[in-house]
DNA sequence: TATTGTTATACTCTATAACTATA
DNA sequence: TATAGTTATAGAGTATAACAATA
């Protein structure tokens, strides 16, 4: 095979990509905008839900935020009533967001069925295809991320 | 197996895909970036450099852009120097957008440098790991395009 | 001095609606 | 009437920089 032909297969690897993505991550955010969310306030919720409170500094990191975008997108689930701040006692520098218990019962709600919405799209793909598609695909992220450092 | 491994296994093939995607486009717009580009200008030159002139209309089409939004895009490509608009002949509603000869040269430079970067993004899987991945995500986009209509 | 979070500000991108000109 | 493109406008989301409080 000449290297030219391998590019075209990088490239075309990056179009079934896209799309592929692209097509779920509108299902998706259509399915968060239905619940008032966008895709970044729901990233915040579901780390909130997920791996319990955080400080604010740390969200950022996470969600690749500036710290002045993360006041502003944390400002807009504390007035929706789905998060709180709580200031740490150890160092007063710090703050934390932390689900609130309507936004626990929110997400308790939700987030099954934002699975099971994924689950449907993916029915295109057989069990072991699955099984299969997140082996390369963890094998292509980790590597990419590596190569970024 | 339970649906709930099944949710989680669909659940989990979102997360990397998201992942890779996310890893991949990031290195790509930086690259774009640094040639005075953003990802949608980029695609609106890409589709004019391979596809040759397309009537505006067309273009939000293919990209999924209102009128409105196309005309800013096309606008500052046009300003840039890297296209041009041509009135149809036949039908005076009608205007084209063009690559012109400095854009031409422009994408010649780059898109090459492109499919190169992303070959190497992509080096971490073999030859057969790309055609397998390339195989599953064409499957899943296109199943997904259908359950969308 | 360095770090955390907030505030003020500006910018980019996109959408919408009203418009012009053609068909 | 319908369509193509433009203009004017507004809004969301993000980044940046200056700042206050704390370490």
């Amino acid at each position: 095979m000449t290297d030219g032909a391998d590019y075209n297969q990088s490239l075309k690897l990056f179009i079934v990509l896209s799309r592929a993505y692209k097509a779920i991550n509108e299902t998706s955010s259509k399915f968060f905008q239905e619940h008032g969310l966008n895709p970044t306030e729901f990233g915040v919720l579901e780390l909130l839900y997920h791996k319990g409170k955080q400080p604010l500094q740390k969200i950022g990191g996470k969600i690749l935020l500036a710290s002045g975008s993360i006041t502003y997108v944390v400002d807009k689930l504390e007035k929706k009533g789905l998060i709180t701040r709580i200031a740490s006692p150890e160092d007063r520098r710090v703050t934390y967001a932390e689900i609130s218990e309507e936004g626990h019962r929110f997400m308790s709600e939700i987030f099954p069925e934002h699975e099971k919405n994924l689950h449907e799209l993916m029915t295109a793909l057989s069990d072991e295809e699955q099984k299969q598609a997140i082996d390369l695909l963890k094998k292509l992220g980790l590597s990419i991320k590596d190569l970024s450092y």
